[in-house]
DNA sequence: AGCACGCCGACT
DNA sequence: GTCGGCGTGCTC
């Protein structure tokens, strides 16, 4: 038998299955992991075996070492890794790599040996550091891994590395890379009876004198027939030695058992669920289509407030009842705290979470409870699309608009495309969820493509909030110069004294902030990328979010010695200017200075709730699934930021922003108001948001992409390139333009194709960027001429030092 | 990408 | 003579 393997150390250019011959003896089946050398050198490197094939491996090399006890990508995660690989242009391996957990990833060290029958004492007599190296390696048996030479080199570990290099080149010293697991599976041991009770309680009785922490331990025992030996040490007083003894003389018996860490989650208390008139038809319409052979995918489109997940839940009751698994995806599960314990207290401990936040050893955990069927909810954030569920039954996302689901490394997927091809290979039905649907998805429903319900109704009949719109450009005529405009001080100063609360929103992503100078306006950037630092609270240093830079905080600026301010979101502005307003009351900020590890987001909210602290100041990341009764009030201070970006999405997120934040006032018994304040108040995006009319925005903007050219009419394939000299990249751009053009003129199809141009950020780590645009139909010929293009690209000579890759309908 | 092989200039 | 520069070609 020979191996078919994806080997991790083949770039794109070169990813295929390479064969492998199997050691006489060795289990190796289809998804397990394997060490194989690979390349001239024979470096080694990890591998997936993807598939087995008759033959014998005469003329082959080998696989060296089985890294797994079993398989642990099954054929449908294998099957899943072609299809990410064939998708968005990744290698084999990549894809292996964001399917699998990381806690079952390896860690490689480097493990150094003296080359048999080399005389390295002759070759080095000039090199002390290389001379002392070989002697501390033959003192400990001829080979050591890297850490334990540095311990015994400490201390400058760039002169051990190039002495490694060096005797490495001379052919004097090996590298045997060695593959250690990252994350152990935690055992507990656990004892119980290995007799009777009725022997177990006669010994204890006949030595409850001589022995009695004996005595009680086997009572104890006799009771709970097993238990943790920790747990019993604790309840008797016994030690490991106690229960040893016990062991030898057979009343016992000791067994490691493995334990999973578990994630702490607070369920919520629950009623059972019950659905109004409108919810309930969602969900029969929904069961009805899930019924079908080929379930597919549904969108439910409920405007906030209309209780999308009560409709979740009972789906997943549903679910549950005929022994299938389901999943629940959301954007941000940091900011979704509620959602969870909701969840908890619904599913209880048959709930998993997968998110980036957990520790590697938590997610692995999950990831098994999740594989072994213990776990049959699974609730996480984009990576959990991957999560090994038993028999799914139904994949839910919801705000599938967000831009959260599309992954920005490779492989860069949209969780929703990965949802519906495991739905489609597995029978699940996939639900996607929103109060402001992506144009392409609401595209999909409207014609038919994937079943549509909709939620039209607040909850309990609740009216939406009146909205006002601001104009700030009037408000400056008038002098108003600060970024609260005089009719929404008003409304503040109104709810402030109906006790009622106030959210006021940033129209930005993140929580960053950056620093200027105020005389020359000059702005610290990174060294290594055209963007500005942004200034870190926590540390007080400069970092850039690219590349990782960080230098410390100076005191002037470095191009005129004028004083440095913080620039910011301009949530501290705001503050400082509320102040003014409202100095008796208290106002509460979330940005990256008030959020922190040890305040996070939930924190903050719950004092905010608790204390029902007036005004709440934050960027966008607070109006995600908040659901707080007493507020009333919430404004949005630059509602047009986000419009005027060079992206097809610009009105779509700037109106999913503003309409969710509208959604987020008077969700309790009080009538809710909310106050949107721009410079471009006539804008048909921020007067259809205010409105919170979805259906004339889709019109409108189905429309304009049809006009453009834009997804979900043509899709949109960037094709980046990177590289040390811009006029090298740009110009190697402009090659693949030219094969792209060939391969497009033969296939015959309509595209637009755009380019070279640099990048929005048009340097990373010392890389200068330019992008292709290709608009085309996204057919799997056309993916397979632009892979063909990105190998043939590759390999030319000429475009050395010039790397691409390609990304669908990207966010950013 | 990373490594070996191979073919020409500046040293012991 | 040989050490080492980087152009060329391949990766089971």
């Amino acid at each position: 038998m020979v191996a078919k393997v994806a080997v991790q150390a083949a770039v794109y250019a070169i990813d295929r299955l390479y064969s492998y011959g199997i050691p006489e003896g060795c289990n190796v089946v289809p998804g397990m992991r394997v060490q194989v050398p690979f390349g001239s050198g024979n470096r080694r490197s990890e591998g997936m075996v993807a598939a087995l094939e008759e033959g014998d491996g005469a003329e082959l090399k080998w696989i060296e070492r089985v890294l797994d006890d079993g398989p642990v990508l099954d054929a449908a995660g294998l099957r899943l890794a072609a299809f990410l690989r064939e998708r968005y242009f990744c290698t084999f391996y990549d894809a292996v790599k964001a399917i699998l957990p990381a806690g079952l990833w390896f860690q490689t060290v480097d493990r150094f040996a003296i080359c048999p029958d080399c005389d390295w004492r002759a070759a080095i007599s000039r090199q002390p550091l290389a001379k002392a190296v070989m002697e501390q390696l033959e003192a400990l048996g001829g080979e050591a891994d890297y850490p334990w030479l540095r311990r015994q080199f400490p201390d400058d570990e760039e002169a051990l590395q190039s002495a490694l290099q060096y005797l490495q080149k001379k052919k004097l010293l090996r590298n045997d890379a060695e593959m250690l697991r990252r994350t152990r599976d935690k055992t507990e041991r656990m004892a119980s009876l290995a007799v009777s009770v009725e022997e177990a309680m006669e010994y204890a009785n006949r030595r409850r004198k001589s022995a009695p922490v004996q005595a009680a331990l086997l009572e104890l025992l006799c009771t709970v027939g097993s238990g943790s030996t920790k747990d019993l040490c604790y309840f008797t007083g016994a030690t490991a030695a106690t229960l040893r003894r016990m062991e030898s003389i057979g009343m016992i018996a000791l067994e490691e058992v493995p334990v999973l860490r578990r994630v702490d989650i607070r369920p919520a208390h629950v009623e059972p669920v019950v659905l109004n008139e409108e919810q309930q038809q969602a969900y029969d319409g929904i069961c009805a289509q899930w019924d079908r052979p080929d379930p597919g995918v549904a969108l439910l489109y409920g405007v906030t407030g209309s209780g999308k997940t009560s409709v979740y839940v009972q789906l997943i009751h549903r679910c549950l009842a005929h022994g299938k698994t389901a999943m629940l995806l959301v954007p941000e599960i940091a900011l979704t705290p509620q959602l969870v314990s909701l969840f908890a207290g619904h599913f209880g401990d048959q709930v998993a979470i997968l998110h980036s936040g957990l520790r590697v050893g938590e997610r692995y955990d999950e990831w098994k409870r999740i594989r072994d069927g213990a776990a049959r909810v699974v609730v996480g954030t984009r990576s959990a699309v991957f999560a090994p569920l038993q028999s799914p039954g139904l994949l839910i996302l919801d705000e599938e608009q967000e831009h959260t689901y599309k992954s920005e490394n490779s492989p860069r997927y949209h969780t929703r495309e990965v949802a519906a091809y495991r739905g489609h290979h597995t029978g699940a039905m996939v639900l996607l969820g929103s109060a402001t649907p992506s144009i392409e998805t609401m595209y999909l429903a409207k014609v038919g493509k994937i079943g549509f319900y909709r939620l039209k109704n607040r909850y309990n009949g609740k009216n939406l909030p009146s909205v006002e719109i601001i104009d700030c450009k009037e408000e400056l005529r008038r002098g108003n110069g600060t970024s609260i405009s005089w009719p929404l001080e008003e409304r503040i100063h109104e709810t402030l004294q109906r006790g009622e609360q106030t959210i006021l929103f940033l129209n930005r992503r993140g929580t960053s902030r950056y620093v200027a100078c105020v005389e020359c306006g000059e702005a610290p950037q990174c060294p290594r990328c055209s963007v500005h630092l942004t200034y870190h609270g926590a540390n007080g240093r400069l970092m850039c979010h690219y590349c990782g830079h960080s230098e410390p905080l100076m005191a002037r600026c470095p191009r005129c010695g004028g004083p440095l301010k913080q620039m910011g979101t301009g949530t501290q502005k705001v503050e400082e200017e509320l102040r003014q307003l409202l100095p008796d009351s208290e106002i509460l900020r979330m940005d990256a200075d008030t959020v922190s590890a040890v305040h996070s987001h939930e924190q903050l909210l719950e004092r905010f709730e608790r204390e029902k602290i007036p005004v709440l100041i934050g960027t966008q990341m607070v109006a995600k699934g908040l659901n707080f009764e007493s507020v009333t009030l919430v404004g949005v201070l630059d509602a047009d930021m986000s419009l005027y970006v060079d992206n097809f999405r610009a009105a779509e997120t700037t109106f999913s922003m503003i309409t969710q934040v509208v959604g987020r006032a008077g969700r309790g018994a009080l009538a809710g108001t909310a106050v949107i304040q721009t410079m471009t108040p006539q804008n048909a995006v921020i007067t259809l948001a205010a409105a919170q009319d979805y259906d004339r925005f889709y019109e409108m903007e189905i429309a304009m992409r049809h006009l453009r050219g834009c997804p979900p009419f043509r899709d949109l394939l960037i094709l980046t390139f990177s590289g040390i000299f811009a006029d090298q990249v740009e110009e190697a751009a402009r090659r693949f333009r030219s094969l792209l053009d060939r391969g497009l003129q033969q296939m015959q199809v309509p595209a637009v194709l755009l380019g070279p141009a640099p990048a929005s950020v048009a340097k990373v780590n010392n890389r200068y960027r330019y992008r292709l645009t290709l608009g085309v139909e996204n057919s799997r010929a056309i993916r397979r001429m632009t892979a063909e293009c990105m190998k043939a690209f590759s390999r030319d000579r000429q475009n050395r030092g010039v790397t691409v890759f390609a990304d669908v309908n990207p966010y950013g």
